[in-house]
DNA sequence: TGGTCACTGGTTGCATGCTACTCATGGTGA
DNA sequence: TCACCATGAGTAGCATGCAACCAGTGACCA
């Protein structure tokens, strides 16, 4: 966690860098902190801690308990379920109409960001597959012009990252979710809605099942048939 | 706006108050207010009524002018048609998976709330029949089991409540959207999940149209027509 | 031994003081 | 007459003080 620097205010600093202490794993899921202790930690008083603090529980990422402290959510399953029915109705649609209206540029653009994943997977380096790979989705949304859709998948996508950072590096899936990719940017390229829309159905439920059955490995006595059922219950009646 | 009483904390009730004030119509779109001012309005300190607007800054329904104060934002079109956009693509499954999982119960429940808008339109009072129909319609989704869609709903239509309140009471048009009630109960009611889709998709479609005719109307020198077309640009490509 | 209660350490929640910033206004000089 | 600058009123942003509150602990009593 680095001390604040200058620029926007404190309040949305210290909420960018507590989001971005517990998606890296430094303020973990399920621990106590004190706004007080936080805010010693980055420098600054207890009022901006405590504004981001309420600012990520309308997120969903902390949980304050009064008079007590606050606690890093450990996302459940059923969240988690939730949140994936949410991305696979939005994004397909939302990605077809980006296919529809990305302009050539756009689409180069695309192939850079793709290209970016490609090359952080090969280093081996996780994190940075993440964020590419969420650089990657969040930019063919945009193209759909509907930038509170966009901003709500970031945020959906921020919910879950947590998890995914334990589970999902894994050679074999992330040749798997790269396949996926390739057939994204096929699509995009032939510029066939109806494909691209089934392509990142197909990889964002993809990663669903994945993120599900890794955190129930490592949770023992849950098993993730329940939760896999779950996946597409809500999908199925997009018509 | 009332004082405050006890029992949530000060921030969360500020919140609930301001919100209340602004979807009322207490707080108008476009107007400058003080936290400093609100705040002895309220009868509390600057604190929670500060905190209380950075959530309403998140939410999106006014925003923060630095050293200035703050502003009820004027929803725009183009904001409009976006909120829309996400609802259009988000009720119809969710609706749809409610139908398939609602018990008996919850279908005579169903049918009670029906007929609270009913009463309430038939009284003439628009706010309670729009609370009434929020109701309705958040019941239904509630019954697909992902309360974070749910909630995510409600936001969404609380942004547009502001203008809803204003263009929404029109005899003809609360008859077109009583219409689509109806068929959406008749649907639910055989439970044909498809039928519940196409039915909740045409009423919140009927609803965006309403609104930004309506909307358009009260601004002069602006045309609906290209507006109109945005609202299923997304739902579309819904496979 | 088991239960109750007061105490204590630690925390938030809210109020308030101070600083820095923004914008408008009025005055000054060219 | 116009441009510019100084000034002042009003604001948010942050730090900090203080009281209320919660959970755990140890002593005391039945």
């Amino acid at each position: 966690m680095q001390p604040v620097t200058t620029g926007a205010s404190l309040t949305n600093q210290v909420t960018d860098m507590l989001r971005a202490a517990i998606t890296s794993g430094e303020m973990r899921p399920g621990e106590h902190y004190s706004a007080i202790g936080l805010s010693q930690r980055l420098g600054v008083s207890r009022t901006p801690v405590r504004e981001a603090l309420q600012l990520l529980e309308k997120e969903g990422i902390v949980r304050i308990e009064k008079n007590r402290g606050v606690r890093v959510i450990q996302m459940s399953l059923d969240e988690i379920v939730q949140i994936f029915q949410i991305r696979i109705i939005l994004e397909p649609p939302a990605a077809a109409r980006g296919a529809e209206a990305a302009t050539d540029e756009d689409l180069r653009h695309i192939q850079v960001l793709h290209g970016r994943i490609l090359d952080a997977a090969a280093a081996g380096d996780g994190p940075r597959t993440l964020q590419a790979d969420k650089d990657f989705h969040l930019f063919l949304l945009g193209l759909a012009g509907n930038p509170r859709l966009t901003d709500l998948d970031r945020e959906l996508r921020n919910l879950v990252l947590t998890r995914g950072l334990v589970t999902i590096p894994n050679t074999r899936s992330g040749q798997d979710l790269a396949d996926d990719r390739r057939e994204i940017i096929d699509a995009l390229l032939r510029r066939d809605c109806e494909a691209v829309a089934l392509a990142v159905r197909a990889h964002v439920t993809r990663t669903a099942k994945l993120l599900i059955t890794g955190v129930s490995a490592h949770t023992p006595g849950l098993s993730a048939d329940e939760y896999l059922l779950k996946i597409d219950q809500l999908s199925r009646h997009c018509q």
